[in-house]
DNA sequence: CTGTTAGCGCGTTCAC
DNA sequence: GTGAACGCGCTAACAG
């Protein structure tokens, strides 16, 4: 088999440097070079450190398209996410980055817009490419995506939720306990006619849910239901506030699905000298930085966004390494807590 | 030759569906299905439907690893920001994600953290996965960086600023003239001592080297300079403000490299009881969302974060379908303007 | 409009 | 410790 070798390369783009052409500088065969590269322990120093020094000196760069075809193995992670623009989600976003970094994995992202639809052609998408793992936000898909992802085989981690039939594994906290212990809270402190202001995502709604049954158990009337629009919270909040204000007075506590939303509202009553938490308490969602830093600070759950993502990668390297004799769990439960601050 | 055909896939770790088997099925030959998925319109309609129908029943996801091994296109374009977790660089990734998305190429993320370092690491990882192309945040990059990308011969668009000598393509503005600009504008409000508070990243010095320059035109003295430690920017902005209060009583203006940190000032003012712009005049910096919301709106330089990631996009895919005949414009200036609200 | 023939660059057996 | 064959699944030319 004669392969054509050009005498250099000085005509045209010149194509990419290959393991072939560093093991032939070096005088050693192609698997050698692949070998300094994977598992240099396995190659004689002597050899190693010329072929390193051929592949520094060439600017070789390895053709993981190649690798991965021949190997079945990527070392890539894809995530879907509704919308990285919220702080929460780019945070657990950084919390798998940086995870999957440090273990030399990539991160492919994808943002669903809150669309299952748009969720289920990432994951498509994502299956295309072969990439090892897909972590899903939220535990609600459609059964395309389900079925997709279960037909390929690969590990799965869904986040931000918890629900008896996970497609794989799971990390994250339950929002409808979130929702009703925010709601036992707010009874406690004495508040009797409560708010819920936020989207219509279903971990929104759960918590919702959440908090419409612990209210429930207290013989109170079902939450005022305030809906958010997608797009500037902090707006949204301030409108929702102007809402509340106008049209239901007799709302002594409002719980915001967010914090952002929450201080859009903390905003406005500022604005209009409404006293938190004496005409109206507020509380949030997420324990972002913002929380603690308005006036005044919001009572909020907090739930760790970071750790999210940080405990999703985790999960999902240690099923990939996977000694099958001692299998890594399959759902983490990384709960939620009240902090208690001025705004209610 | 012959192929190992399993009967059915009862046993075992199911191979994934391949474009041979449904060729096999549909009783065509791989390339017909091939063509089918890529060039429709080049296959007769008769059997682009049988085919298309065999696909969807069997669940056939081509695998775009040999896809783009083959190919040598990837229809993946990589992008490096200093982090995600500011909203400006997420909005601009949003809006690179959002042109590429609608236009079938999927982006490939990766963060930094505003390390050069970090970013050669993920370049030549980028590379190495034979993306189509790269975006960069900022034109300051490691000698590595520059050389590994020209040896790559891919297209590449420097954002977030403007240089002479850039790699390849650029979408931005001047930041220095953006700094030159607020500072022309503090002068004409008849402020004469002025301060600024940011990061130290290489867009946060340009503007602060703008703002000089333009005091130094009107024979002010140099702005006094205060840093905000990454992390939290609104607890950066209140402790940075603080610095002010306490130890720089003369200043009359602080241009903030951002409106968060801004943000986080003017929260500590309305703490303080310090009027703002009585006492001190507060600029901001990229007017997001919170710069209007919050109270006093802050006068800022507006940027269209959103616009400079859909304009590398744009850009980027405006190349690589390039017309030799009709070359794509290689530099995008996309400008900033002063938003004058109540601050300062 | 459809099929045939060659690789794309690499990792994975196995041998030596 | 090192190397040779083979194939991963696909697309690019060219034929027919």
């Amino acid at each position: 088999m004669h392969k054509k070798i050009s005498a250099g390369d000085a005509a045209g783009a010149s194509r990419a440097v290959t393991k072939e052409d560093v093991a032939r500088a070096a005088g050693v065969s192609h698997i050698t070079v692949s070998r300094v590269i994977n598992s240099p322990d396995k190659v004689a120093p002597a050899t190693r450190e010329k072929v390193q020094e051929y592949i520094a000196r060439m600017g070789y760069i390895p053709n993981l398209l190649a690798g991965g075809l021949a190997s079945r193995r990527t070392r890539i992670i894809a995530a879907v996410v509704p919308t990285i623009g919220h702080s929460i989600f780019a945070e657990t976003v950084r919390g798998m980055s940086d995870y999957l970094m440090a273990h030399d994995y990539q991160l492919l992202l994808g943002q669903s817009d809150y669309s299952e639809q748009i969720e289920t052609e990432l994951v498509e998408a994502f299956i295309g490419r072969r990439v090892d793992g897909v972590v899903l936000t939220g535990v609600q898909h459609t059964a395309a995506t389900r079925q997709r992802l279960k037909a390929a085989g690969i590990p799965v981690v869904e986040t931000w939720d918890l629900t008896p039939d996970p497609i794989d594994m799971l990390a994250g906290f339950s929002n409808v306990d979130a929702g009703a212990a925010m709601g036992e809270y707010l009874y406690e402190q004495g508040y009797r006619r409560i708010a819920f202001v936020g989207g219509e995502d279903p971990r929104g709604v759960a918590r919702m849910a959440g908090l419409s049954a612990a209210l429930r158990r207290h013989r109170l009337r079902a939450p005022v239901r305030i809906t958010v629009a997608p797009g500037s919270f902090l707006q949204g909040g301030r409108e929702a506030m102007v809402q509340l204000a106008t049209q239901h007075a007799d709302v002594d506590a409002a719980f915001f699905s967010n914090d952002v939303i929450a201080a859009g509202a903390v905003l406005e009553c500022n604005r209009r000298q409404i006293r938190i938490p004496e005409d109206i308490a507020i509380a949030g969602f997420a324990n972002l930085d913002i929380a603690s830093e308005i006036n005044p600070p919001l009572t909020t759950v907090h739930v760790s966004s970071h750790r999210i993502g940080e405990t999703a990668a985790q999960m999902m390297l240690a099923r990939l390494g996977g000694d099958a004799a001692a299998p890594a769990p399959t759902v983490s439960d990384l709960g939620f807590s009240i902090v208690r601050r001025q705004s209610a």
